[in-house]
Order: structure tokens, then C-alpha cells, then sequence
DNA sequence: AGCGCGGCTTTTC
DNA sequence: CGAAAAGCCGCGC
């Protein structure tokens, strides 16, 4: 049970595999604060390498594509899921429940 | 060493 | 659908 939440998130996300997206919540669930979703977030925005670590496989519960801090925003989030085989029409996930992978 | 702020959110009205 | 409020952690001053 990793206690920072940062380096437990960032081992999740890139246990994400390709075409495969969770969410913020998720995360901060299994890092073991259900309301901690926002700090996860933070986390992911402040992550040292935006595309080795597959952040824009993290969208919002409610399929939303959520935010992106990176260069391009959300437009380059949503681009990236595309080319991963995810669906993202009107910023939001196509079927994201099917997608979402909770395995950990 | 201590305090305050911000953010890729979430939920409810 | 749009807007507002709430709770969480690391970092900077």
C-alpha cells in the first residue's frame, strides 16, 4: 500500500494497457481516496513525461473526456484516444464502461 | 518548519 | 445541459 498518491497513480496509468481508459476516481480508489480524484488530476498534470505516461487514458466517470494540460488540450487528449481504437465523440467516450479497466 | 493554493474531478441542483 | 460547492495532496514561499 503505497501511501503517495502520486508515484501509486503514476504505476497505475502505465498499467493501462493500449485502447484501454479509467478514471480519475478509480484511481484515487485504488490509491485508497475515493474522494481524492482531484488530486490524482493534479497529479497527472504535473506528471514529467505527459506522453510516456498514458494520462489521456484517464477521462472523467461520467465519460467525459475530462481535462488536459498538455499542449493541444483536451482536442490532443481526445486525438490520442482515437489513434489507441477509443470512440470519443462530443468529448465524450463511446461506450467507456466497456473500456474501463479496473484490474489492477 | 509551517501555511495556502491550485488542479486533467465529482456530484447535485 | 450548465453552474457551483466540496475534499485531497504535493509544492512553493
Amino acid at each position: 500500500m503505497i501511501n503517495i498518491l502520486k508515484e501509486h497513480v503514476y504505476k497505475l496509468i502505465k498499467k493501462i494497457p493500449s485502447g484501454r481508459i479509467s478514471t480519475y476516481k478509480i484511481l484515487a480508489r485504488e490509491c485508497g481516496n475515493p474522494n481524492g480524484a482531484r488530486a490524482v488530476g493534479k497529479y497527472l498534470s504535473i506528471n514529467p513525461t505527459p506522453i510516456i505516461l498514458p494520462c489521456h487514458r484517464i477521462v472523467c466517470s461520467n465519460g467525459s473526456i475530462g481535462g488536459y494540460s498538455g499542449v493541444g488540450g483536451v482536442n490532443m487528449k481526445i486525438r490520442l484516444l482515437k489513434i489507441e481504437g477509443v470512440n470519443v465523440i462530443n468529448n465524450k467516450v463511446i461506450e467507456f464502461e466497456k473500456l474501463l479497466f479496473h484490474s489492477f
